[in-house]
RNA sequence: AGGCGCGUAGCUCAGUUGGGAGAGCGUCGCCCUUACAAGGCGAAGGUCGGCGGUUCGAGUCCGCCCGUGCCUACCA
């Protein structure tokens, strides 16, 4: 992380930018102030964005209430789940081509409850009698076919209201009470008014029926609280606008910005095809505030910047002003004191200095330090200074020797404006991120050569909030897009499958975990598990496995140095010749290397976490510090002749060497490899190493694939040599034999391999002597591994029968796999339709089946017989 | 209501373009073998949710169904 550029979208700089962002979009005509029904929070007092709406399924009742034709022809039953918002009704409307209605289109209902006048949002006076109306949005199929119509507290009907000219009777107040249109209700809560209506409708025999019915209630993010819908005037950004909406959808359209999982891109696009305006006012407190300054002379709508001041000291006050930190009268040692103070967010500068270096490049010839700020003070912002100049900036309070930063109206100039106390939704400055992190609007060098970003990783939660606000903004000003691959990892959520919150109270807590378990451990876990996608099911124990590994690595690490010559640097052109094991392990270790690297290039995290796991532990751990053991633990031989000890003594040394020169160069590469998922454990080991000389791991080169480590012969060899250990251990296993006890082994088959590395099996399968046979010895018991057959000298009181057991186990297992590639090759299908190449492979595996089936059979016989 | 995703070993999940079902944890057995008992060695455990289709061949592709999770939505 680039702690230099660490910024906080609350400090100095970057709340200039969301002015001037707020600015540019209201000037061009992309934010609007308009009456419009918003999703409003009766608790919170504010306003919502609808992606802040949460919605959920709830039982209720479907009421049908009847309104009497003013004509007194009957009446028209209206379906409802909202009784309450009737008394704000303006109509009723139905579906035009319904046949059941269209001869009442255009007649009048009474609206039932209501014998009073009601007055609309615009000051309309709105009578009982309201009209039926037709609009295509009322769906016939539902209830009875006929919708009243309540603009002010249902967004579609608010879209009905407007398509028909009706009025919005708001019946509600903030706190979602009854209000003066609810007549005798007033004061009322929505749900008691809901109570009283219903009953009321009963007694008036007006209600027809009530219905059980499910269905989604908008609820508030925040607290819960079921939303009210209200028309309300807030300020929206009009995303809807092809200038946004059009360039935002085609930069991922055609893959200028990547989406990783694929997937989401469709899911962006889905969005982006149903924008609706963006409501961004809040009514709340914490956040930037909307830098709208209302003349309440004139009316006219100010949208300030520092751009509207000519000095740098005026654009200085006034962003201190509008982010804040002085009152509009202030004294001139406040603002030296602020500005003298450390930066919230870079303690290490002043906030001059942070204005300075994120916030006014472009004024960096102009001398802004504090021998000018003094001079500015006493001279500019002299009092009588001030009282001379008419247009001045400030006005000077005698008594209160305070100063105030004077605005006028843009309109009128008139000094009575007041400040819009609505803050901006939060994921409106965060869409500026990208750009506004590095000085923007100022066009720095940061700015220059670090926009676009290569990559962005997040939550797919928050893909709409705010990947897709970047996407907008950054499209919109920057006119280039933000970044290039969108990388959606995985949620992570607790044992149950539950998203984690700190509502619920079910966060697993890094800290915690860290102190537990190490933070490589926990970096690791999430990495290996973060290929899951979407979601990840998240315990503690799981954390547990990986702070083994990393244990794993500390122990191997210390079998390496513990065994290695101080002198073995020098030494190192002085070595024996590598043997099979040493090519061996490069090769895997190459293919670790390219497995790793290209999981990396699909931001396969978890791939490349598996494959270090793998080889570190089950190839680097299990066999080749095993197989390493060998040699470094050879030992002069003291009944040989003294010169003969001395050529061997030489001849250990080189192959020391030659081991320890090995395990060095795989470990160090290992660590390397392994750094970026747990860089703390391997940094530590990193600069143990004598390699190391001090520089730590992070600035060494990424491991890359080399073709010239790559042995095909002595890697199948050596794979060989494990599958023939482990045979020789199962069956020892099978046999009751103790692990350390050595034991007498004859074979016949792969005489090279023996000759070549007898010292590993004798080693490795605890075995005291090895000797060829032609056939298998009287009181041995058989195992085999492909063409090596072994046999392990038996005593009195083996289990025969379990052993039988399980070789017919085995037995039965290859008679399966024997019967389907019979059948495999015996279709006609499959030999004239399949690749050659795979009915060749399909024959050489029967084959091999073949030969496994006659040797277990041939065991198994034996051991009947021995019975 | 639409859309997306997921159902593979007791649990959590891998499984690249279709070609002999895998890992970790857990379980069982034997071991304190000079890096590591936070370990070693070995083993057991699966009609890959169900049905049908395409194919010589399906865990993998297609359709339907069941179960499950999420997202979106103005069905009053």
């Amino acid at each position: 992380v680039d702690w230099k550029r660490e910024r906080f979208t609350l400090d100095e700089g970057f709340s200039r930018a969301v002015r001037q962002a707020f600015k540019k979009l209201y000037e061009d005509g992309l934010i609007y102030r308009d009456k419009y029904i918003i999703n409003w929070c009766p608790n919170d007092l504010t306003a919502l964005s609808d992606l802040e709406v949460e919605h959920e399924e709830e039982e209720g009742y479907l009421w049908y209430i009847k309104y009497p034709l003013v004509d007194g022809s009957g009446y028209i039953t209206v379906a409802t789940t909202r009784p309450e918002t009737m008394l704000g009704d303006t109509a009723v409307a139905v579906n035009p081509s319904d046949e059941r209605y269209k001869h009442l289109i255009n007649k009048k209902v009474k609206l039932p409850l209501v014998d009073y006048i009601r007055k609309s949002l615009d000051g309309q006076e709105v009578g009982w009698e309201i009209p039926i109306i037709a609009d295509e949005r009322v769906k016939p199929e539902f209830g009875t076919g006929a919708v009243k119509v309540t603009p002010a507290h249902d967004f579609n009907d608010f879209e009905i209201g407007k398509g028909h000219n009706l009025p919005s009777v708001c019946v509600m107040d903030e706190q979602a009470r009854m209000n003066e249109n609810a007549g005798k209700l007033e004061g009322l809560d929505r749900y008691e008014a809901r109570k009283l209506i219903v009953e009321e409708l009963q007694h008036l025999g007006l209600l027809e029926k009530v219905e059980k019915h499910t269905h989604a209630v908008g609820k508030c993010y925040r607290c819960k609280t079921v939303l009210e819908p209200m028309v309300m005037t807030q300020w929206f950004v009009k995303v809807s606008d092809d200038r946004i909406k059009k360039k935002a959808y085609q930069v991922v359209q055609n893959n200028q910005i990547e989406f990783v999982p694929e997937s989401w891109k469709k899911i962006y696009l889905q969005w982006i095809e149903n924008l609706k305006d963006w409501c961004i006012s809040r009514q709340i407190w914490w956040g930037h505030r909307i830098p709208v300054w209302y003349c309440q002379d004139c009316g006219h709508i100010n949208v300030f910047t520092d751009e509207d001041f000519d000095r740098v000291y005026d654009k200085l006050i006034f962003n201190l002003l509008a982010d804040g930190k002085i009152a509009q009268e202030f004294t001139p040692e406040e603002v030296a004191h602020i500005l003298n103070s450390p930066s919230f967010v870079h303690p290490e500068m002043t906030v001059l200095e942070f204005y300075k270096k994120f916030a006014f490049h472009r004024y960096d010839s102009t001398e802004v330090d504090a021998h000018s700020l003094r001079l500015f003070f006493t001279q500019d912002l002299n009092p009588m200074a001030i009282l001379t100049q008419k247009s001045s900036r400030y006005r000077y309070n005698k008594e209160t020797k305070k100063y105030t930063f004077v605005l006028r109206c843009k309109k009128c100039s008139s000094e009575n404006l007041k400040q819009e106390s609505d803050v901006l939704d939060t994921w409106f400055s965060s869409a500026l991120w990208p750009f506004g992190v590095f000085g923007w609007p100022e066009n720095t060098k940061d700015l220059k050569s670090l926009y676009p970003t290569d990559l962005l990783v997040t939550g797919f939660d928050i893909i709409f909030f705010w990947v897709a606000r970047m996407v907008m903004m950054g499209t919109y000003f920057m006119e280039e897009i933000p970044f290039k691959d969108v990388y959606i990892h995985a949620l992570i959520r607790d044992e149950k499958g539950q998203k984690m919150s700190k509502t619920k109270g079910n966060v697993i807590d890094p800290l915690n975990i860290i102190e537990k378990y190490g933070a490589d451990a926990l970096r690791f876990t999430l990495a290996i598990l973060t290929q899951q996608g979407r979601d990840i099911k998240l315990s503690e124990r799981r954390f547990e496995g990986y702070k083994h590994f990393a244990n794993k690595l500390w122990n191997a690490a210390r079998f390496i140095l513990l065994n290695l010559d101080d002198d073995l640097l020098s030494n190192l052109p002085y070595v024996a010749p590598p043997r099979p094991e040493d090519l061996w392990i490069l090769t895997l270790l190459n293919e670790t290397i390219k497995e790793v690297n290209q999981a990396l290039q699909e931001y396969n995290y978890s791939k490349a976490c598996q494959a270090l796991y793998d080889f570190i532990w089950s190839e680097f751990c299990d066999w080749y510090i095993e197989m390493a053991k060998h040699r470094l633990y050879a030992k002069v031989d003291p009944s040989l002749p003294e010169e003969e000890q001395r050529r061997q003594e030489q001849e250990i040394k080189k192959e020391r060497i030659c081991v320890q020169s090995n395990l060095l160069y795989v470990f160090e590469r290992t660590l390397r490899l392994l750094h970026p998922f747990m860089p703390y454990i391997t940094e530590e080991l990193w600069l143990s190493l004598p390699t190391a000389h001090g520089e730590s791991v992070s600035l060494m080169e990424y491991p890359q694939h080399n073709p010239g480590e790559v042995f095909s012969e002595q890697k199948q060899k050596v794979e060989k040599l494990k599958a023939i250990i482990t045979a020789i251990r199962a069956l020892r296993s099978d046999l009751k034999i103790e692990p350390s006890k050595k034991i007498k082994l004859f074979y016949r088959g792969e005489k090279d391999l023996v000759n070549e590395m007898s010292h590993h099996i004798m080693l490795l399968a605890k075995v005291s002597s090895l000797e060829e046979v032609e056939e298998k010895p009287q009181g041995t018991v058989a195992g085999f591994s492909g063409d090596f057959e072994f046999y392990i000298p038996v005593s009195e009181g083996i289990n025969v029968e379990e052993l039988i057991n399980s070789y017919q186990k085995r037995l039965k297992d290859v008679l399966a796999d024997l019967e389907k590639f019979e059948r495999k090759l015996s279709s006609e299908g499959f030999l004239k339709k399949a690749p050659p190449e795979e009915v060749q492979k399909t024959q050489e595996i029967y084959n091999e089946l073949l030969t496994e089936k006659e040797k277990i059979q041939n065991i198994i016989n034996i051991l009947t017989q021995a019975r």
